[in-house]
This record gives structure tokens, C-alpha cells and sequence, in this order.
DNA sequence: TTCGAAAATGTCACCGGTGTCAATCCTTAT
DNA sequence: ATAAGGATTGACACCGGTGACATTTTCGAA
């Protein structure tokens, strides 16, 4: 209480329900409340809101104090209105993994925890010739403040030009540099990929097989350039008809291991390019009559929870998931606090090893 | 072109941005460059915008008709401001499984394509105190139009009447009718229970456990009344020592399959109260050295993609997520089109066989 | 033809903030 | 003490719609 209370002036917010004294649900306070009580204009209340610099201490205090008396919170619409920017950050995704869908999510819903901003889910199928088009008027008309684009989404040049016309700021989160010049996270699938090869290698392994994504996606090359070449120091080679694509689907995965066995001299060891794929391989290899990891190794990517799940566990590459969506957020945020945003922020993948691979039976 | 052109009344879009004819992204259209346009009043075409049955058919037709030729669309930002209600959807959710969690959310999507409508994520620990306080704070300052609230959040009555008091709409998808009247998505579980117990039963099972979710969950006592009532029916009963806590989690169904391996007469079949705990209780079973199906059966529920990733597939009662999402959605939004709700959608459950369950071997 | 009620449309303030630019207040250098 | 110039603060229109209520049409009944 730092003034007294003046009988004209000093009227609680707007609304008349003047409850007994300290009602805490009273119709919601608005700046103009503020205003009236710490006698200033709402420029002022506003310039405080937004932590303009050109306030002077005292006053900044003084309407601070109000504020919190009032429980104050800024109309996150009519500051949309006016600012003609909404404080939604926007997911777009098409990533078929649930697993990898949900980390991100979790991982951006951590960094915007206490912020004003709200993630909504935009699906995007990149299949639908007009995809571009839905997503710019997404934009139009909610002006989001941001988007955050996970892979395959990330790669989508077309798209990433299209953004950079529009009005938004966006993070991509991918495997590669990507031509269109933005904010990015960035991981390391190739040092992933060397990982997995390299760990094949030395428990043994030489009959050695690679089950990869699709071509049009980017991490696909980076996965399997990465193995080929930790296979190549170890003086192994990936032979052409030991690399079958799996579409990073469950089914793909199935089919290719299966094609993979169906070889006369089938291998030792699969590396999937996900865990999505490497699950579709344990089937197929189990359905063969083998058995994981005496007969034949398995190494998976991402290492989503589906890895520890399976039986044995699945050596995988782990991706901090979860923490690439959190800093893409904070990425994002950063214009916001008016800080100079780091334009790259990178992620090693580790690898994780577990049950599925051991050293090749003597045989 | 229903109009000649007006020099002085018949700009186009305020902004002076006149690049050659038919640009398609000259600086949006507002509903005042309609109004001018139509040369009726702004508050006309608001009419028209909002389907009021008001308007004369030839003043909506001659309206409709600017407004696709400027491709107007109404700001959400503004329209929540003056209504006090914004265009967002809010799922609230905690429920562990990711699956589930996206199976949801593109249902609740699928509904919402093509509406101004936009999914908001809004994570609720409803381990912490002020869960509830937290969501009210939501609401009041992002004013959803409504709420979405699967389980087990939607079984948060404290969390409902708190919801009734706000000024929000919101439909809960539960598997028991609860005790705050509201709009919602039923799940039969019992039935589902039931349908497990029977198969179950069918196959030859005697020697049969259950490993449920937490006690606090209402769909922990569905699942499992049903499925003790279809037991009753083949004149069995579920010993109290073959019923253990697994927490709809993946490490609880572990130990909890753990649990029941060890007993002197140990379970020839086991149903878990989710896809989660079963897939716990696979890696138990085969760690203690048995094979499914031919020494344990294991039956799932929720159908979760896991199941059919799992080897042997999971034999598991499908609840169809994604239309509930969807299912609930279309609920939410019945009311802005000033349809009479209906009050409850019903989904029944149905046992889908794969190939986790087998007779009981002769033993 | 005339009148009145219903139908259609318009007026105008306001939702709760922000941008622009002018006005006022301090300091510091003469 | 005094003017210059930056630091603070305020005035006011405006963002793009909607609500409440007034006004004008329209049309069948008298």
C-alpha cells in the first residue's frame, strides 16, 4: 500500500461486483485499472508490461506494486490486435513418429512454461501440392510469433523461402545446413551414423547390413555417410545390395530386413536409420527364425522411448529430443527479450548401448 | 464484379501497395474495405460473417461476393478481443502415453481442419497443488472457446467444478459417467474388460491375472469390473494375489509381471489395464525365460501402435482414439453453430486378436 | 392508401492494448 | 543562474472487430 486510497480516483477495476474487499476472482483488471491506480497514463503501464528501458525507477516500482495488487495480467488479444502479432508459437510437423512428435512438444512446452506464449499444432502434409499455401495463410491470419520446424518439415526449401517472404520467425530444426539461411538446431546424424559403424565394427562385426530413410529426406544421407564412413576406417565396406530403405516406417522396416535375409548370405548385423525401422526389424528377423543379439545385431537412431521397450532393449544413437525442442523454442524466444539470438545451437547424438547388439556368433 | 467501380468509394484495401490487378497478397482486407466495398455498413457484413439470419439474401449474396473477391478473412485476434472469447482449443492433458496423446490430438485436428479453430497444448501435473489454479489462470487470460479433457485429467472433479464456475465450454472423454454434468466422450471400458476376460476364457485360460492402472483412474475399475464379470461368467474368479498395480506405465508393468512370475502358481495368462503395461510385462515374461504365447498369453487395451510393432503382435481391445479426438472436438464446436448438442457420444471398445494369446499350453 | 410490426441495416462506443509524436522534467555544461 | 539536450511521460488515434440500441425498410392487413 504505497497511496492512499483516494474516493474518486482510486476505484477498483471496472467492474461494479465490488465483493467483499480482496475478491481475487474479480472481472480480470485491465491497464486501465493499473493506470488509474498508480496515476500515470497506460502509455506508462504499458512501457512497464514490455520492460521498456525509459522508465524511471520509482515509477516503474510504483506501477510494479499495482500491478501485483491487482493481479494484472496484459490481454494477450488485444496486444495481438495492436501489435498485429499473436503470442502463439506454431508447430508445424509431419514427422510419422509419435514418439518424436510428442518429445518435441514436451521439450517446447518446458521452454514456454511462465511465458505468455502458447504452442499450437499445425500439421502440415507436404504430399498436398497447396501445403506452402495452407501455411502461409495460418500466418495471415494468426500471425503467430513464431514457428518451429522439425524434420522433414525443416527441409522443405520451398517452404523455408516462403517463410522468409512472410511475415514470422521461424527455427528449423535438421541434420544438414540447409540453403535458405535461418535459425536452426542442428544435429550431428553423421557423427550418429559414424557412432553406430563404429561400434558394429568393433565388437566384430564385418558382414555388415544399413537400412536407411527415405531419399528425399536429408538425414537419411547424413545417417548412412556418417556409418559408411566409420565402416571405411574400420577397412569395411557397405556393399550395395546390404543398403535397403525402410522409409523410417514400422512396415518399411519390416520389408527391408526381410529383403536383407532373404540374401544368400544374409548379415550379421542391421544399423536402421530409426528406431521405427529397427523395431520393423526385430520382426522380420525374429519371423526368420533369428535370433537378436546372438544371430544378428541391431542398432537403431533417435532412441525413443519404443528402444528401451523392446526385447532385448535396442542399441540406438540418442538424440536429445526433448532438449532440441527446447532450445528451438528459446531460440525463437530470444528476438523477443530484444537478445542477439545465437543463429546456430548443436546437438551431438550419442550412442546407447544395450541389448540388441553383441559381438558376430563364431559360426 | 457485381458493382462498377466507384473512383472515391471503391479503393482497394486500405493499403496503397496497388501492385498490377490481381495481387495475391496485397496487404490483407479488412472488414472495413468489405463494408466500403459492398457499401453497407461494417456491422452488416460482421452479420453475414457470423451467419446471422438477418441479412436479406441479396445483401449477403452481394457481401459474400466482395469478400471472396478481396479474400477477406476476419481477424481472430480482433473478433476474440471484442467478444471476450478466443478461437482456441485447449487440450488439457496428462496422460502418460505418448500414443495415445497423438492419436488424440490428430482427431481433435482432423475436426478442427477448416475451421478458424486452433489447437492449443496445455500439460497439466495434476500432482501439483496448484494444477487447477493454473488452468483457471489459463482461461482467463487466453479465453478459450473450449476445453478438451481426456482421461485422466477429465476425471479431475475438483478440475470440473472449477471449469462449471469459469466462463469455458469443455467436453471430457472418460470411461464412467461422472459427477459434474458436462458434455462428453464415453468409453465403454467395461465392456472392454469384459471382452478380454472372454477371449480369454475362450481360449481355455484357468490360471489367469490382471495387471491394472492406479487406483485413482475410474478406467482402472472399469476395465478390470468388466473383466472380472466376464471371468464370473466362465466360472472364474481373479484371485485378489493375481491382481497387482502397474501404474499404466512401462517400468510398473514390468515389475508388476515381476511380481506375479514369482508366485508359487504363476499366471498362464495375463490382461494389462493398458498396451503400455503389457509391453512392460513382455519384456518380465521373457526375462524370466518364457515364450509368448505358447507358455504366457498377454492381453493389452488402448491398441496403441505399439501393439502391432510388438513380437508377437499384441492381442489387445481397441478404443478408437483418433475418432474420440475428433469425436470430441465436433462436440466443442457444435455449440458455435448453435446446434443442440447432444450430451454424450458412446464408444465401444472391441477386441482385436493377434498373436499374443494361445490356448493354454498342456503342461 | 395507410399504418404498424417485423425485418433489415446502421450508429457509435468500446474490447484492451500499442505506435507516434508532442510535452514536460531533469541534468549538465556555460 | 540558464539554456541545451536527453530522459520521462502523456495524448490520442487506431488495431479490426462486436454489442446494444436506434433507425429505416418492407410488406401484409385494415
Amino acid at each position: 500500500m504505497k497511496h492512499e486510497a483516494d474516493p474518486e480516483d482510486a476505484l477498483p477495476p471496472s467492474s461494479p461486483q465490488a465483493v467483499g474487499g480482496e475478491a481475487v476472482f474479480r472481472g480480470k483488471a485491465t491497464i486501465n485499472d493499473v493506470a488509474r491506480l498508480a496515476k500515470v497514463s497506460k502509455k506508462t503501464v504499458s512501457r512497464v508490461i514490455n520492460e521498456s528501458p525509459f522508465v524511471k525507477q520509482k515509477t516503474r516500482d510504483a506501477i510494479k506494486a499495482v500491478i501485483a495488487e491487482l493481479g494484472f495480467t496484459p490481454d494477450p488479444q488485444a496486444r495481438a490486435l495492436a501489435r498485429r502479432k499473436s503470442f502463439l508459437i506454431g508447430l508445424v510437423f509431419d514427422n510419422p513418429s509419435p514418439q518424436y512428435v510428442v518429445s518435441i512438444q514436451r521439450g517446447i512446452l518446458d521452454a514456454l512454461e511462465g511465458t505468455d506464449f502458447q504452442l499450437v499444432l499445425h500439421p502440415c502434409d507436404r504430399a498436398k501440392p497447396d501445403h506452402v499455401a495452407r501455411i502461409q495463410s495460418f500466418i495471415q491470419q494468426h500471425k503467430p510469433f513464431g514457428l518451429i520446424l522439425p524434420p522433414s518439415v525443416s527441409e522443405d526449401e520451398p517452404l523455408a523461402l516462403a517463410l522468409n517472404e512472410a511475415d514470422v520467425d521461424y527455427v528449423r530444426i535438421a541434420s544438414v545446413e540447409l540453403d535458405t539461411p535461418s535459425r536452426m538446431i542442428r544435429t550431428l546424424d553423421g557423427d550418429g551414423g559414424a557412432a553406430a559403424g563404429r561400434h558394429l565394427a568393433e565388437l566384430g562385426h564385418r558382414h555388415i547390413a544399413h537400412i536407411h530413410g527415405p531419399l528425399s529426406f536429408r538425414s537419411t544421407h547424413e545417417r548412412r555417410g556418417g556409418f559408411e564412413r566409420a565402416l571405411a576406417e574400420a577397412s569395411l565396406v557397405l556393399l550395395p545390395e546390404m543398403a535397403v530403405e525402410g522409409g523410417y516406417t514400422f512396415d518399411g522396416g519390416v520389408v527391408a530386413a526381410e529383403q536383407l535375409l532373404a540374401q544368400p548370405a544374409p548379415p550379421k548385423a542391421i544399423f536402421a536409420g530409426n528406431d521405427e525401422m529397427a523395431t520393423g526389424a526385430y520382426v522380420a528377423v525374429r519371423r526368420a527364425g533369428f535370433r537378436i543379439p546372438e544371430d544378428i545385431s541391431i542398432v537403431g537412431f533417435d532412441d525413443t522411448p519404443i528402444a528401451g521397450r523392446l526385447w532385448p532393449a535396442l542399441t540406438t544413437v540418442r538424440l536429445p529430443i526433448r532438449e532440441m525442442g527446447s532450445a528451438a523454442a528459446t531460440l525463437l524466444l530470444q528476438t523477443a527479450e530484444g537478445m542477439t539470438a545465437k543463429k546456430f545451437i548443436t546437438f551431438s547424438p550419442e550412442i546407447v548401448v544395450r541389448g540388441s547388439t553383441a559381438a558376430p556368433s563364431a559360426n
